[in-house]
DNA sequence: TATAAGTGGATTGTATACAATTTAATTTAT
DNA sequence: ATAAATTAAATTGTATACAATCCACTTATA
């Protein structure tokens, strides 16, 4: 089995978390979720019992959600939820792969020779896995290796907007249910995608990011 | 000269702005600008004296310009200005290039007949400030222009985010001295792209885009 | 002198109080 | 009985007060 540091798999993109930050997270995963319904409106108050803490924090916290999107707000109103539908999950997969395509032809391009060593490491990681048939680990590894690419195209917005859309598809678009031979069928996809990183190929790197993509929305129709 | 309604080239993207939204735009403004530095600790009572009012709505405007990511604040430390260097000026074109390329495929895919004609008439706008040589007028019929495209995109996730870029773009990008034939120059590269609308092409549109792009990209060096 | 410990001022974080506004409930008028 | 007007309650917006934390400076000690 290969041995490498995985704490860069910590599930949560964020190094340090605040107490606010924690609450504001939870919050979105409500959203998220579909627990706070789109269109329903959120007071303060109940938010305040509900996690203990007063009005100031709590609405610095929507303040945040509401500059994400996640809310609006209307003057002297409140605060609405802007759940995720159907047609704007899509939306959100359109996105990201117009930028998940570019930023694997950068990250080819752009690459360190050490983060190309994290990559390959990560890659084994994913065919044991794939190997032994586990799906909790496969899908930690998975990130991981979207962390590493996503870091190696040196675009810190980029980097950031991706693993945004991640966070909202995760707990927006999550399924829960996987097609039989799905540990296989991801491997071989990503198995091409790094195949163009060890050529350093950025063309066949972004056609086969969008084959991924492709595949990943068909798949959960 | 052609004629139609121009209340969408308003130059702002937001319909109503309240007190707190004006504040936060000028803010916002001041760090794209650079008027306010890289690195810059931003001291809440300073903002409450220049803009008369109390820390609670300075601090919510402060958390909405935080998740935008235009400012970084350390627990019990304050905000301090995260300003546009030269290079993520690079890494925001590139964001934007990689969205709009995308963007323009799928709205010539789903752009409705109105949507049509006022991109039809807005580019016939084009010709003649470029015909009258009318520099300010070109530049904000050139934002009309691209609104259409954004809207007839039909995501809003699409929409959104491209303003945005555009005005990060904007105040942090801004050169005010542009060559000799930049009209002419910058009608053609969109003839190109409104060809591609009226021949309901995506890929010529998006390959228009691209070339347009990198050509705006060369244009600032 | 150099380092450590302590002290005071400044700044941020949170709670609370009050004003402005909206929402609902009740009354009044037709 | 229905619609308009009035009042009361609930909710949001803003200011202020206080607590917690940080920062620079002074003082104490080796």
């Amino acid at each position: 089995m290969p041995m490498m540091n995985l704490d860069f798999l910590s599930n949560d993109y964020q190094e340090k978390k605040t107490k606010a930050q924690k609450i504001e997270e939870e919050i979105k995963i409500e959203i998220l979720s579909g627990r706070l319904r789109t269109g329903q409106r959120i007071v303060e108050q109940d938010l305040c019992d509900k996690y203990g803490i007063s009005r100031t924090p709590i609405r610095e916290i929507l303040r945040r959600i509401e500059s994400e999107g996640l809310i609006e707000t209307i003057p002297n109103r409140g605060a609405f939820v802007k759940g995720f539908t159907e047609q704007n999950i899509d939306d959100f997969y359109v996105m990201k792969s117009a930028l998940e395509v570019q930023c694997i032809r950068w990250a080819i391009e752009r690459i360190t020779d050490d983060e190309l060593d994290m990559l390959q490491q990560t890659f084994e990681f994913m065919e044991f896995y794939t190997m032994s048939d586990d799906l909790e680990k496969m899908l930690r590894i998975n990130n991981g290796f979207d962390t590493i690419i996503y870091r190696a195209c040196h675009n810190r917005e980029m980097e950031k907007t991706l693993h945004r859309y991640n966070f909202y598809l995760k707990y927006a678009a999550s399924s829960s249910r996987y097609p039989a031979n799905y540990l296989t069928t991801v491997l071989e996809e990503h198995r091409a995608i790094f195949h163009a990183f060890m050529t350093r190929n950025p063309e066949a790197g972004a056609e086969a990011a969008e084959i991924h993509m492709l595949k990943t929305m068909i798949r959960r129709k």
